[in-house]
DNA sequence: CGTTCACTTGAAAGTGTTCAATTACTGTGG
DNA sequence: CCACAGTAATTGAACACTTTCAAGTGAACG
């Protein structure tokens, strides 16, 4: 795996990348492929700053990304203007396999901070599946677990209150951040409190006022963006109960 | 394709099940396979009658399935025993795909009428595959549908009041059901006040309520489960305002 | 013909939002 | 390096929406 990594001029089979979803694509399609079919999946890197876009809803399908070094938010429009946020994604995460079937995005990617991104050229998605049938399976593989994380995101917005919410998101953040095994982590958010709103269908000040409150109950400590997670246990608890 | 479809023992290559997933599978499928292979594809009815599962969560992945007439439900349990329904399905819609790349279903089906099931059992995956290079495609483009529906219903969770949900709902149902172009339509609900209510992220009482409001604004005429909706387009615009 | 289950309705209690005002921080230009 | 402007975050108070608990109605079914 590592002599294929040195031979691979790919951004994503470094070892540093292992996460990447790019990455598992590359290596999955490399078994039996050759290089230079290879080399026809990655191409650039490109960098953003905070505020540019990655990608807009109803553009043309082109290419999917996936997240080197900063991070991205995705929203969607509704058609009244108001914009939900479907997710916040870093180290590795795929984005743009929701335009691989209509042919245009289906919702707006943004960077949150100034963001490193590993950009596959698709325009030819149906020949390169033909060349490199593996390819198929594992955009299968990424896709369900795309829809898996929908539903969790879905059982969050209708079922809980929220307090278990934000509870829930910040362990979340915090997994895929440092994944500690236990007791205390360290959060450092990218997004605003009024994305975290967004996202989790509450109110900015709600987002606040709750924070706050877990500080006086000693679960967390809030140094502006930065939050530590001083009693995981706990804050697992307030995430699930009812 | 209609004399394919007089060959052809599939249950869902017959006109009458055009709208069907499995039909659009087979279709897709069909163009220049041979006959002998699509009949690996579907194979069994099935019957279920009113509460019997169609599969359970954790199960291991056998088949995909798609609903010929009846409906059914699916949901998924949280980690606390509560219960999300992530969706209502009827005429042609194909369950199950979550499975194919985890290898257990992700959620539970259950039939909420009587309800005949189209059975395409799909032990061999793979091997399929490697057969019909089509059928990942199609399976693709199903799957990114199915996200993009999970989208809308992420949206309706996080954003709307349960108002604008339970339009949006009623909306979805129609169209579903028959397609009309404007004015007038008729539903007929198989499931309780309680499931919409899950489904909506909302009490069983609150969905009353507004059906009862909707009722005496003239939107919709309610005989049990027998819903008319009366005016379609102020009802999109129910759905729509904040 | 009574029991059961789904549905409906009312009143009280929460929960979360909105509006408004204040404070804290970031970046910019002098 | 500091003052200023602008944005983000916080806090308070009133209000609105939704839930919860409780009770009642009605249709279906044995």
């Amino acid at each position: 795996m590592s002599s294929k990594a040195v031979k691979l001029p790919l951004v994503c089979t470094s070892a540093v990348c292992a996460k990447c979803g790019i990455y598992q694509l590359c290596y999955a399609v490399g078994g039996d492929t050759d290089l230079s079919t290879l080399d026809t999946l990655v191409k650039k890197r490109k960098i953003l700053k905070r505020g540019e876009f990655l990608f807009r809803e109803g553009k043309p399908f082109q290419a999917i990304y996936a997240v080197r070094t900063g991070s991205i938010k995705t929203s969607m429009l509704a058609d009244d203007g108001r914009n939900q946020i479907t997710g916040f994604h870093d180290l590795g995460k795929v984005l743009g396999l929701d335009a691989v079937v209509t042919g245009t995005y289906n919702c707006e990617a943004v960077a949150m901070e100034t963001t490193a991104i590993c950009e596959v050229p698709f325009t030819n998605f149906g020949e390169l599946c033909k060349k490199i049938p593996e390819l198929q399976r594992k955009m299968l593989e990424i896709m369900s677990l795309e829809i898996l994380d929908n539903r969790d995101l879905m059982l969050l917005l209708g079922k809980m209150t929220a307090e278990e919410r934000l509870a829930a998101c910040l362990l979340n953040m915090a997994k895929s951040a440092e994944t500690p095994p236990s007791s205390t982590s360290r959060v450092n958010l990218s997004m605003s409190r009024n994305d975290i709103g967004n996202y989790l269908g509450m109110a900015e000040e709600t987002v606040c006022r709750i924070l706050t409150r877990f500080q006086e109950e000693g679960l967390i400590t809030i140094q502006r963006r930065q939050i530590t997670l001083n009693d995981i246990g706990q804050l697992k608890s307030v995430s699930r109960r009812k």
